[in-house]
DNA sequence: CGCGGTCTTGAGGTTCCTCAAACCTGGTGG
DNA sequence: CCACCAGGTTTGAGGAACCTCAAGACCGCG
């Protein structure tokens, strides 16, 4: 820990590491080669685009502080938020041999990001479950490669919850869902106190990741808000009743099971 | 080619060895390997679970010929279809740390199966382009490994469209994106012929795939036909004019860009 | 011939959308 | 200090898209 008195208060040290030892044990080595990594992160403004959408080989980068988003511009300008991108998330590790259509990553508040070239060069990803390297023991390998692929793995994973909320699900379900993992997400890096956390994003940015148009997303939240399930205020939320949300949502975290 | 008589008509040989050399160039020996490995193909029943939801170890396997779907439901019996699975996909190739409610798959048709467990052991995901055994040539790995990596990318690519889809357009539009993205995805595997495909689904399947009732889905195929967009006889369907329906669609394949 | 599964049609209702305007809040400049 | 503005939230009203319920038609199959 830093010995100067920075009295940044939304600066839990560092969410990669948080978020990566979540997943996998990781040896000291593998921690040093984090903090060293992202020691100078880089101050980015709000709506800034971090990955261009087709890129085949993205900069690996880290997002470090406020939120960000990977979206699809439709011809008309509708636009759809694919997924969340929140502080300890990854962002473009993976290379393609084409270029695919895989959206945009954009910032959606002024944010913290870093460049990780490293990651990439320094990680073999054989150590993640499916490769040999420890096949013989049956399970998955340690370390910052095993972590690395859990993570690719979670990701995974919002894209399937972001899928069915989308299809299946009325407004009011799918704003209590979306809550519900993002409060796990963001737990998963020490940013909820209390069920209450940062939520720095306007209703036009929750519409278009949730399918829905401004105003039925404001209308969603008013009863969500008189139900007494949660309270907004200035740019954090509170969940009040998180077993009546995951009720409602028919919520299934990472954890459960 | 066999030298049998075989007068099977849907049996283009091996659906996977197609949809992998079209990833990356595979050697004689990944090639033999494949033909080895999916030689003894199992038939399986329509509406057969493959993989139970949250299965951190599920079974490695192929699908050979038939359709299939990963899924989800929901407690109250609503269902949403994630993605359909074609001839020539790998499903339960990734192995996780922990169980994550990812769906299950399941048949939708009669199908042929193949377990390939030797994949997820004799294959080195680290020769996948963020691997660092040919990260001095800038450019991802060849091999059976490169194209299994750029298969999962591709499984990605189908969610991220997928979302999409069940976000920001109309009935009309998602059936328009998911028939192209299936002539697509055949069209690798050489199952299209003259725009022509088999379509072994029921509308109730498409309806959940798309996020939507079973009359809607029905009235909107009916408009496609009387827009002269699509033909559709018993189990196989014509895209009529796909130029148009990429307009509507607003479509944008993976070898574009 | 009857039967189950699928497709189709009709009618009425709900959810969600669009358009438009008002309101609120924080910041800026006169 | 106040007028003004921009961005965001809130409200109202009417309409479009989509849903549910229910019944009938079709079709392959035993």
């Amino acid at each position: 820990m830093p010995a100067e008195p920075l009295a940044r208060s939304p600066a839990p040290p560092d969410a990669v590491l948080r978020r990566l030892s979540g997943y996998a044990p990781l040896s000291p080595d593998d921690e040093a080669l984090l903090r060293r990594i992202t020691a100078r992160p880089v101050p980015v403004p709000a709506r800034t685009e971090l990955v261009r959408d087709g890129e085949a080989t993205p900069r690996p980068q880290v997002l470090l502080e406020g939120w960000a988003c990977r979206q699809r511009l439709l011809a008309d300008g509708r636009r759809q938020i694919v997924v969340v991108l929140l502080p300890g998330d990854l962002i473009g590790l993976s290379q393609r041999r084409r270029p695919l259509p895989f959206g945009s990553v954009a910032t959606l508040t002024t944010a913290q990001v870093c460049e990780v070239g490293p990651l990439r060069d320094c990680v073999s990803w054989g150590d993640g479950p499916p490769g040999t390297s420890l096949s013989g023991t049956g399970l998955p390998g340690s370390g910052l490669a095993a972590a690395l692929w859990q993570a690719r793995e979670t990701e995974e994973l919002w894209l399937v919850n972001q899928v069915v909320r989308l299809g299946r699900q009325t407004a009011y379900e799918r704003v209590a869902h979306f809550l519900l993992e993002l409060r796990e997400r963001l737990a998963a890096v020490d940013r909820v106190q209390d069920e209450r956390f940062s939520f720095p994003i306007t209703q036009e940015v929750l519409a278009d990741a949730l399918g829905l148009s401004v105003v039925h997303m404001n209308r969603t939240m008013q009863q969500l808000r008189r139900d007494g399930l949660i309270e907004q205020r200035a740019t954090a939320i509170t969940l009040r009743d998180v077993p009546a949300l995951a009720s409602i949502a028919d919520y299934t975290g990472a954890r459960t099971f």
